[in-house]
DNA sequence: CTGAAAGCGCTTACAG
DNA sequence: CTGAAAGCGCTTACAG
């Protein structure tokens, strides 16, 4: 077993070895000039003889142009985030630069610190942070004025424009036609399962409350879920309990999914007892039984729109204007018109 | 809307500012040598006032010690890759390190070549390889010799000493004692549904065959999917033309729930008529109706594990010794006697 | 405690 | 085409 090196070989050893000078060397890594056919042989012959990689550092430096663009979110592998998370990858490696993630667990002064510093150690050209939860909120009101950033987020409350370029995701609206589909369909009112968000209501829940007042319709309480599948199935407990729930809107298809095990155990039948709706399109959405009826929302690309952002406000001249992306609405398996 | 300043102020700025030497603001930033109260307090004042963050390119060139560790993997979303990459994180980011993802999306040469130079073109400590395909194999194989690498993988086939440390889950083992588990049951054998792997089979395949073998149970051709759940469903139609299959062992839950759902359109009961187990027990497996029964593989774990190799890899000293996980088997309720 | 000096590994003008 | 020189932003001995 070969032990490693405990030193890489820098540039000055290729040199030595290849007989030649270290700017010979830069120019053979670099390709900016010409180097003659039998010193380039040479030099080539010296890299692949050490293993010689270039000091990203000292590239960097001399360069002042960076190549890492930071991800900060509190999680990576829930749906919404790891999507997004994985169009921002996509993008940045289509563009050359590579991804740090920096995981800002929750909100506290300490936590947002620690991942803003620690991120901000190494050479980074600019920041995407996913503002989907109060520490995406915390994180995005620490970085520093200097550093290029832009966020990916749910459609805002209010108007106002925020400081940095935002790819909104339109739950809002999209929470808004499900519910509306929900009530055309007959359906008395529809409750509502709400998911952790930036603080306040979810914008998934401000539009349901929107749809549901502008119907007419009575506004049910909200039950809250957290992230746990089986928070969802808790809520479906609750709901099973009253007899008057019909249809209900959840904040996300896991959620749903735990919803609609609570009502199956239960006894409550999905569709025609009670019909339920997700929010995302998670993969196993359409597997489950019945078919669950969803809100699309393509995290990925606002992934690789908040990627595309981040590089127009790198450049120089104004910075870009947001943009926002319409989720839809995909009727399968678990929608109907309410019983009787 | 403030514009960003296009040039990050530097140490030489806040000294300055500040009315004192470069060294001395270097002083108050490392805390590595005492600095007088009022020049300390000065000198805090001047970077509060610009913004100042260390660069961490020079900081990284200057110390030659680096703080980033890559890990290499051709996805970012899957159940077992996704958990895998959050416990290295997590390691990471308590031992100070950032994470750097680098996905190579598929085995082919020029693939693999960009992944790694774009990768070795920052200040890497270090690399962990996702070795659970083809595309990590590449990976793997194209590491150079002179950066700590460690891999974290299914349990192999044959003997032999890896080049590099492995973090391995030994779902080799796990695959044969479910297989035994629904034999001891009554099943006179058990189908098998394939999941994409290293090359030939995949542990798990290797595992269930040898439990049939050892039992001399008839080993029946294995249905091959892919990653995606609708594949497991294209399996498990394939599998209900046949009515001799009583119980299916399936690459992953996804691909179970997909058999399943296929079964349960072509009027197979789960368990009654055809008993199925999963493998990783993803979150919503306890919540399908009904509960599947799986192998956990706790991916976190792994993860971390393998982050703790690469730093007692980075260490002076022999290379740390290849540790294994064991996954366990879930009893739920996808799982019981064979009809009759 | 503090400043002047050197150096980390590389690239980019500057002169041939 | 090629080498000697300077410099990127920081830290670490070296002398006070």
């Amino acid at each position: 077993m070969p032990t490693p090196a405990r030193k890489a070989p820098v540039i000055a050893d290729v040199a030595r070895v290849a007989g030649v000078s270290v700017p010979t060397v830069s120019r053979v890594l670099t390709g900016s000039v010409p180097v003659s056919p039998e010193r380039r042989e040479r030099v080539l012959a010296a890299i692949r003889e050490l293993g010689f990689r270039p000091n990203g550092a000292a590239r960097a430096l001399v360069r002042g142009q960076q190549s890492m663009v930071a991800v900060l979110t509190s999680n990576t592998t829930r749906y919404g985030y790891g999507m997004t998370l994985q169009g921002i990858e996509e993008a940045a490696r289509q563009s050359g630069y590579l991804v740090v993630i920096s995981v800002v667990e929750t909100p506290d002064r300490a936590t947002v610190a620690a991942a803003v510093d620690s991120m901000l150690g190494q050479p980074m050209a600019g920041a995407v942070v996913l503002e989907y939860d109060q520490a995406g909120v915390a994180a995005l009101a620490a970085m520093p004025p200097w550093l290029p950033v832009v966020a990916a987020a749910p459609m805002p409350d209010g108007g106002g424009t925020p400081a940095v370029p935002h790819a909104y995701m339109d739950d809002h609206a999209a929470a808004a036609q499900a519910t509306r589909y929900l009530l055309d369909l007959g359906h008395r009112t529809v409750h509502h399962v709400g998911i952790p968000s930036t603080g306040g209501p979810s914008a998934r829940t401000l539009g349901w409350r929107e749809a549901l007042d502008a119907a007419g319709a009575p506004v049910p309480a909200v039950v809250a879920a957290d992230w746990a599948p089986t928070s969802g199935y808790d809520a479906g407990l609750a709901l099973a309990e009253e007899p008057d729930v019909t249809a209900v809107l959840c904040g996300n298809d896991e959620i749903a999914m735990g919803v609609m095990k609570a009502l199956a155990d239960r006894g409550r039948r999905v569709p025609d007892d009670v019909s339920v709706i997700g929010f995302d399109d998670h993969p196993l959405a359409q597997l489950w039984s019945p078919s669950l009826t969803t809100v699309r929302q393509d995290f990925a690309a606002l992934g690789r729109q908040a990627f595309a952002l981040l590089t127009a406000s790198m450049q120089d001249g104004p910075p870009p204007r947001s943009i926002t992306s319409r989720p839809e609405l995909v009727l399968r398996g678990t929608s109907g018109p309410p019983p009787r």
